[in-house]
RNA sequence: GCCAGGAUGGCCGAACGGUAAGGCGCACGCCUGGAAAGCGUGUUCCCCUUCGGGAUUCUGGGUUCAAAUCCCAGUCCUGGCGCCA
């Protein structure tokens, strides 16, 4: 969120990152109205009230004097100012708790630097990993949808019999390799100096406005039944809500947390050749790393969140690449946002590498400078004697398991179908070197001659 | 789930219908050869250029001229009982 005073003070500029954005259901004008009524409201009521605690303490005195005669008048003065008050605060109440909605609606100011841009098209690639060096590819890579299937390492029937489309089964050692992942990646952190939580999974509407998920995207996510919480749509929300209303002292920062959790989104109408497989689904786990820092220090401390995050692919021997993300492209709460985008050589797309295949987003390394804090109340105390100012949060995930999945069965895909386990995570595999498949289960198996 | 008690500034803690004591911590000043102690000032948010004013005792309602204080509802905490993987 803005601060109103910013509001307020820097029209023109909130007016000019809103058409960056491409944010056209916001009106600036009404906002600035309601704020301009809402001060001359609050300057009247504070007079009234003024006036009657003057003659409210009077008549304690007289009340105490014994003059009930000049007190009973005072009450009736204070009997009629009450009335006026009510008025007049209650109007002033209606447009503040407008206002604050209003802001709460507002995406926060792209950084200096960020390129200008209406879509992804416009996103500037930073640099590329990995490509001077590829290992030796099929001629045609299987995608990892048909050869999760062939290997009967995951299952998308069953998982869209047993909860919906966008949910499937990894299986056998595919879900043995989407555990090895996680530790993998929790080791790395680790070594990072992350400090590691383990979030409560469902999270209260107070959480997923704190980071910016409400108001504006109710529909991404899921929400219990009759309860008010959310289906954790990342741990950002938990993990960055964990210090809300609190003030943390300078020297707690910066503050580095990770969590593995899974997380769950609706997605809704994203269904293609783009989307098979496990590329978008409505559940999946992840590790995210959160950092809580002083306000001079978030610009640095981006490029090394995201440095972080990209370690994990390096370390996978994946090939990748980092995008600077336009203004039209950022999300809502972000004032600068990096991707990583790892290279998926099964599916052949328009937008991706000469070498053939695709990009598919892992992470997003953003710095929400004080737009979360400010949202949830997220503070520190620069010194022990200056009043406390908001922090500064940025987050990354570090990173999203399926797609990383998706790109070791593609990348790491062999001749015979076989897939080599990356070296950094055999010891994750118990020694296992390779991904060889199982033999699938039940009668529908048998009659389509994919067993004995 | 039931019963009882509780929630006051960064922290501790009083006031229990008359307009939020005191202490600790922290900062600045005075004092000092220097330090400690002592003394003074400050240490939440909003409006107002200044002066100043308003709000704020977990949250939301109510009673009252006036609510930290009384009443109702909720949230969370503590203890006891119950239930439970």
């Amino acid at each position: 969120m803005l601060s109103r005073q910013y509001v307020r003070e820097h029209p023109g500029e909130v007016r000019e990152i809103l058409a960056a954005r491409g944010v056209t259901d916001v009106d600036l004008d009404e906002i600035l109205e309601i704020d301009e009524e809402w001060r001359e409201l609050k300057a009247r009521g504070d007079d009234l009230r003024h006036e009657r605690n003057e003659v409210s303490s009077k008549i304690g005195e007289l009340k105490q004097a014994g003059d009930e005669e000049a007190a009973q008048e005072a009450i009736e003065r204070s009997q009629e100012l009450k009335a006026e008050l009510q008025d007049v605060e209650q109007r002033a109440d209606e447009l503040e708790t407008e206002l604050e909605e209003r802001l709460l609606e507002i995406p926060n100011i792209p950084q200096e630097g960020v390129p200008e841009g209406e879509d992804e098209s416009d996103n500037v690639e930073v640099r590329r990993w990995g490509f001077d060096q590829l290992r030796d590819l099929p001629d045609e890579v299987t995608p990892h949808y048909d050869l999760g299937e062939q290997l009967d390492i995951l299952d998308f029937e069953r998982g869209a019999k047993v909860s919906g489309g966008g949910f499937y089964f990894l299986k056998g050692e595919a879900a043995r390799l989407e555990h090895a992942l996680i530790q993998f990646m929790r080791d790395v952190h680790r070594e990072q100096d992350y400090q590691e939580v383990f979030p409560p999974i469902p999270v209260n509407s107070e959480s997923m406005t704190g980071t910016g998920q409400l108001p504006k995207f109710a529909d991404d996510a899921y929400k219990l039944e009759d309860e008010d919480l959310w289906l954790c749509p990342t741990a950002e929300v938990p993990v960055t809500n964990m210090y809300r209303d609190e003030i943390l002292l300078a020297d707690d920062l910066p503050l580095k947390h990770q969590a593995y959790t899974p997380n769950f989104r609706q997605e809704a109408g994203e269904h293609g050749t783009e989307t098979r497989g496990m590329v978008r689904v409505h559940q999946f786990n992840k590790v995210e790393l959160v950092n809580f820092v002083e306000p001079a220090e978030s610009d640095e401390r981006l490029e090394g969140l995201l440095d972080e995050a990209e370690a994990v692919l390096r370390r996978l021997g994946l090939p990748y690449r980092v995008l600077d993300l336009c203004t039209g492209d950022l999300t809502f709460a972000s004032a600068k946002t990096y991707d990583i985008e790892v290279w998926a050589p099964g599916d052949d797309m328009d937008d991706g590498p000469a070498e053939g295949g695709r990009w598919l987003e892992v992470s997003s390394a953003s710095n929400f400078e004080d737009f979360q804090a400010r949202r949830a109340g997220l503070r520190y105390r620069p010194e022990r004697h200056e009043s406390a100012d908001y922090l500064h949060t940025l987050n990354a995930s570090g990173v999203a398991l399926p797609r990383v999945l998706v790109a070791i069965l593609e990348y790491y895909q062999n001749d015979d179908g076989t897939v080599t386990v990356p070296e950094a995570l055999v010891p994750y595999m118990d020694g296992a070197e390779r991904i060889e498949g199982s033999e699938k289960v039940g009668e529908s198996a048998l009659g389509a001659g994919d067993r004995d």
